[in-house]
DNA sequence: ACATTAAGTGATT
DNA sequence: AATCACTTAATGT
């Protein structure tokens, strides 16, 4: 039902409340979990797979926030899934996933009942929050090719692979650019023998992940 | 063969 | 770094 890890997490009277409340649910890559605006009902925690995590600007542009990943959870559900408000965060997953959904309704008797769950929220706030500090970080100091490289890693480590299956318009959606830039970005880094480009592909070569 | 979509590029702001 | 305008290349029907 739930994954081993979470017997080393959790004890096991909350593993049998998890097994009994919680309910398993595959999505499809692509799939929106949570959109803006929806109020959250529930709190997803990734099995397997990964989710993205975006937020949209008045233009309708769409920007990357974060990755979630498999034994993680989304730290905005906590924070507005106790207070029953309107979501400020779309998730979409971006591979075929399987979410553990926990009802909102338990999740404040399990923080006062368990402290191994209270560690657990705790622990992804601190994490996301942090990671969140380093995307401000980024978007508000870096330069655009730092944050491309940035990008294709976390792609790369998502797919587990150095080939992405991804055209240059999805890269400049998700970095909130235009595509004219990213497709230029990318052939200078092509002439430099980091990456190999093809149509909606990009390989990254060992030069690219050299420091 | 033709239409559509992705990518490349020079010029301008 | 963004936008425009245009070209070329790949892909679908």
């Amino acid at each position: 039902m739930y994954p081993e890890q979470f017997k080393l997490l959790f004890e096991p009277e909350l593993l049998k409340e998890i097994e009994d409340i919680a309910r398993i649910q595959e999505v499809r890559a692509n799939d929106i979990i949570l959109n803006i605006g929806q109020t959250v009902k529930s709190m997803p925690i990734i099995i397997s797979g990964s989710l993205r995590v975006t937020r949209i600007s008045e233009e309708g542009k769409e920007i990357l926030l974060y990755y979630v990943y498999a034994n993680e959870s989304c730290a905005m559900t906590f924070t507005c899934c106790m207070e029953q408000q309107a979501s400020e965060i779309r998730a979409i997953a971006e591979e075929d996933s399987i979410l553990l959904n926990i009802p909102v309704s338990v999740m404040d008797k399990w923080i006062v009942k368990y402290p191994t769950w209270k560690n657990f929220v705790m622990s992804t706030m601190r994490f996301r929050f942090n990671e969140l500090l380093r995307t401000i970080d980024q978007i508000a100091f870096q330069k655009l090719d730092e944050r491309l490289i940035h990008y294709l890693k976390e792609k790369s480590k998502v797919s587990g692979s150095t080939v992405l299956n991804v055209s240059h318009e999805q890269v400049a959606l998700d970095l909130a650019t235009s595509r004219v830039v990213i497709s230029r970005l990318l052939k200078k880094m092509e002439n430099d023998e980091q990456i190999l480009l093809y149509r909606t592909q990009i390989k990254l070569l060992n030069k690219f992940f050299e420091f």
